[in-house]
RNA sequence: GCUCCCUUCGUCUAGCGGUUAGGACGCGGCCCUCUCAAGGCUGAAACGCGGGUUCGAUUCCCGCAGGGAGCGCCA
């Protein structure tokens, strides 16, 4: 059986993290199956559907690259075909009319939740002889009154229903609009939806879909539930901890791969393997080792796993998103060295692209910000002869390279008769205004000649020293 | 309230009847070192509780407790 799988968002807020973990199990399930995979845009809510999610939802997939192979479908485009399907079950009596009204619908659910019942629809208007004047129909589904219902869940196992717990969905709104669980059924069936992979929110209307499916004649999927992924603090997913648009971790600096990476071991594993390429991940990925139990959601180690890639990653390749860092940061990548050779210098000091960015402000211009307290403890008088020292001699290198630079460090502080270490600190706070750079070498050999010795010939005033050479 | 689901270090997880309960993030220490990192080594840190089944339970079964989801003319 050739799989075709789907992913089926509904438009009424952006991409999370939660949904692109689920798009990407499935995404997942069909790629290693060398199967199909589905995008299908939920919109029957047409008050809170907007364009604006949409669009969210089809950038997050793509800057992440779960690419599909059929759709988007949109379901506000085939109300014809729901409508054409329940006419079909009310014709075979597998549905009905049901003139209940909202009102009616409620009082009766509040007195049943007050005597303790689950509260559900009664079925009344299952035998219902004629129409009630003055009120519009809805389509209920006939669901079966007794017996189990069983979903042999990918993930959860052997789960059991009475069918006597579950009521008779509406299929068709007063206005001829159909609900979530009809459009789901139906689509599911016309599209050849073969597994369905989505959230653990959805394993109790399973067997009421499953009914549906069955009574439309439609060969029933696989399924399987994913557990839910909570806040780093064991809640509900919001939009303090992860609840944000996906698109938020690119302008945070994150690579789609090592979001991928995160998430795809969030509920599953392979063994003690931490990293999985996309190729790997497709390849071992299997849905009977995911956990039925849900996780939370890890900034601290989706940071860790980030920096992995940002090493491993050819710079090259991070050059066009770390530019558009800087200019976030509203720095003039034209204004510095070459952006590859920041990267390569920077990337073992940065946990994104962002923080990376930032880290090597100061060689896009001046500092912009100075540790005055490091000035202070640095920029001493003691040190000012030597730095003049220093100043002069890479004033007169031939090349300014890392290496000459380094050699002329060591003949100073040599000379000088200090420690390399109460050389380079000083040269360090004086070039980038703080205590934190790459080797202090490749930091001046970055930051190039002139901006060197200009910074340096400025520390000199600060240390009180005359001896300016 | 009713139905369903879940439960191994703080977190993500390995484990699929017999293990010194393993790895990773984070945290501490040491090494390396011009700073910060990165890296290496290392330490602390877990089987929710109670019953069974079994020679033996983290592992299988049943309760309990705790957490979660669903119960809409939302999805």
């Amino acid at each position: 059986m050739k799989v075709k799988t789907r992913f089926a968002p509904s438009p009424t807020g952006f991409l999370h993290i939660g949904g692109v973990r689920t798009a990407l199990f499935s995404w997942l399930y069909a790629r290693h199956h060398g199967g199909q995979f589905v995008l299908r845009i939920e919109d029957t809510d047409r008050e809170r559907s907007t364009q604006a999610a949409v669009d969210a939802i089809l950038n997050g997939l793509e800057w992440l690259r779960l690419d599909h192979d059929e759709g988007p479908y949109y379901q506000t485009r085939r109300f014809d075909r729901y409508a054409e399907v329940a006419d079909r079950l009310l014709r075979e009596g597998k549905a009905y009319r049901c003139y209940c009204t909202r009102e009616e619908l409620e009082a009766r659910r509040a007195d049943q939740i007050a005597r303790g019942q689950n509260p559900r629809y009664d079925g009344r208007c299952r035998t219902r002889s004629g129409p009630e004047p003055g009120v519009e129909p809805v389509v209920r589904f006939r669901t079966p009154d007794d017996g189990v219902i069983v979903v042999d869940d990918l993930v959860r196992g052997h789960v059991e229903f009475q069918n006597s717990e579950l009521d008779d969905l509406i299929l068709i709104r007063s206005d001829g609009t159909p609900t979530f669980h009809f459009g789901v059924v139906v689509d599911d069936g016309d599209m050849g939806i073969t597994h369905v992979i989505r959230g653990d929110d959805h394993l109790n209307n399973t067997p009421r879909q499953m009914h549906m499916i069955r009574a439309l004649g439609y060969p029933v999927p696989a399924y399987g539930h994913l557990p839910m992924i909570l806040g780093s603090d064991g809640a509900k997913l919001s939009k303090r901890h992860g609840a944000v648009n996906v698109l938020e971790y690119r302008d945070e600096g994150f690579l789609p791969d090592a979001l991928l990476n995160y998430l795809v071991r969030l509920g599953w594993a392979h063994g003690d393997q931490e990293l999985f390429s996309r190729e790997e991940m497709i390849r071992l990925f299997d849905i009977s080792g995911v956990n039925a139990s849900a996780s939370r959601f890890d900034g601290e180690k989706l940071k860790w796993l980030n920096q992995q890639y940002l090493k491993a990653s050819p710079p090259e390749s991070l050059v066009g998103e770390f530019e558009r860092q800087l200019q976030r940061a509203g720095l003039d990548p034209g204004n510095g060295p070459p952006s590859a050779l920041v990267i390569e210098a920077y990337r073992e000091r940065a946990a994104t692209l962002r923080e990376l960015a930032e880290g090597a402000a100061y060689l896009y211009g001046e500092p912009l910000h100075v540790d005055e307290a490091a000035v202070r403890k640095h920029l001493t008088l003691a040190i000012g002869a030597p730095l003049a020292l220093l100043t002069a001699r890479l004033g007169e290198l031939a090349t300014w390279t890392r290496g000459e630079i380094h050699g002329a460090m060591t003949a100073v502080a040599a000379e000088a008769g200090v420690g390399f270490g109460k050389l380079g600190q000083p040269v360090r706070v004086a070039v980038t205004g703080g205590t934190v750079s790459p080797p202090i070498d490749v930091t001046l050999e970055l930051l190039g000649r002139e901006r060197a010795l200009q910074r340096l010939g400025r520390a000199l005033s600060l240390t009180g020293s005359s001896a300016v050479a």
